[in-house]
DNA sequence: CGCAGCGTTGAACGTATTCAAAAGAGGTGG
DNA sequence: CCACCTCTTTTGAATACGTTCAACGCTGCG
């Protein structure tokens, strides 16, 4: 038993603070998770495709301790916690599939501080590229040579912990050295190769398949 | 039924590619996660004070992604994997407080990558040890005003995402405007929160009693 | 048409890094 | 007990990387 239901882009679907009454899955579209610093400053902590819980901590923890929100308009599968809970009495795989699925987030969440902590602007910004494109074509979302980023240069900075005007020279300095082609909004991906040598992108910690 | 081992300071107690046979507890001392890029360079991405499960990840994804490493010399409980799955699958609270834990870390790797992609030098350092001074209390290892540092300023820097040089002198800068003291190793917490201002630090993401 | 958000560009600035060098602490062996 | 070695901490100076500020073009939408 559930709902399905839409949202619009940027529209915050998990508000910190909030105790949750639904598990809610991603169908369609994209989403970010951010936490924000007493100053206001926002930090992107991961990105979501289709596929995704967007808030499997509310069943065992509370409140929410960051935001969700949408990147493009989205739907949105809704299943009320107690049916939930129900489910997994019965059913211990689906208790486990989700462990698992947690534990891939933690690995992912790794990742993303290393990222953000060791890497160079350019690598970072290559790092991030090249997850998105392995998540989204293995969520089923098309080939990885060619797409629409659906996110903007200000979110990209959000995620990576840099500027915005940062994002587009690197961007460009990509598209100048013939990594990506970038006639905006499309991604053209030329040197898969090279993009994930660049950005240091080995995908083994996404746990799935190669 | 489980074992009890030593290991040294500045062992790796979790090898990154390595598939564990068993289940590993710290009991005693501190030990930090850490990942490393293609270049060489560190990011420890979480510490660890007694009571924390080092290997979690290894019960249901294969092999590890990365390092755990002692900080001090270590006393670690280790429980056979098989053994273990055989006492979730008769206990499923077993099971479900492994998956809070788990929850609970992907939460304290969220705040992790916010620290380190938006918090300045000051704030990251006072961030990281307003973490530690939280969770060693937490785990009953003494009072939260003053105690040693067991981690060097270059473990700190793998931790902050910043140079080493900086913890140095950020150090001293804490201790002069009097929010800490620092006749190393000891460390004093004088002005607490102050420091959890600077800090930016709010115990809530790791989901304890308050 | 006009507004708002996003992308683009240049220049000045600032924060943290890197390099280099030396002093202190702890451990080991002669 | 002292000499020596290594690891950590400390300090200064030059450098580099990324930020900030400001301004403008573009596009889509009301």
């Amino acid at each position: 038993m559930f709902t399905v239901k839409t949202a619009s882009a940027n529209h915050d679907v998990v508000k910190q603070g909030e105790v949750a009454t639904n598990l809610q899955v991603l169908l369609d579209g994209y989403a970010c998770r951010y936490k924000i610093t007493a100053g206001g400053a926002r930090q992107i902590v991961s990105f979501h495709v289709p596929g995704d819980i967007l808030d499997a901590q509310q069943l065992l923890l509370g409140c929410a301790d960051h935001f969700v929100q949408t990147i493009t308009s989205v739907t949105i599968g809704a299943v009320p916690l107690a049916e939930f809970r129900r489910i997994m009495k019965l059913r211990p795989n689906v208790a486990e599939a989700l462990w698992r699925d947690t534990l891939i987030d933690a690995s992912i969440y790794r990742e993303w501080v290393l990222n953000v902590g060791k890497r160079d602007m350019t690598s970072r910004i290559a790092h991030m590229l090249c997850e998105f494109t392995f998540r989204r074509e293995n969520a089923g979302r098309g080939p990885p040579e060619q797409w629409e980023l659906p996110m903007t240069q200000h979110k990209i900075a959000d995620a990576t912990g840099l500027s915005a005007v940062h994002i587009n020279r690197a961007l460009h300095e990509l598209a100048r050295s013939g990594v990506i082609a970038s006639d905006r909004p499309e991604v053209e991906i030329i040197d898969w190769l090279q993009l994930r040598r660049i950005g240091d992108f080995g995908p083994s910690y996404l746990h799935r398949a190669p």
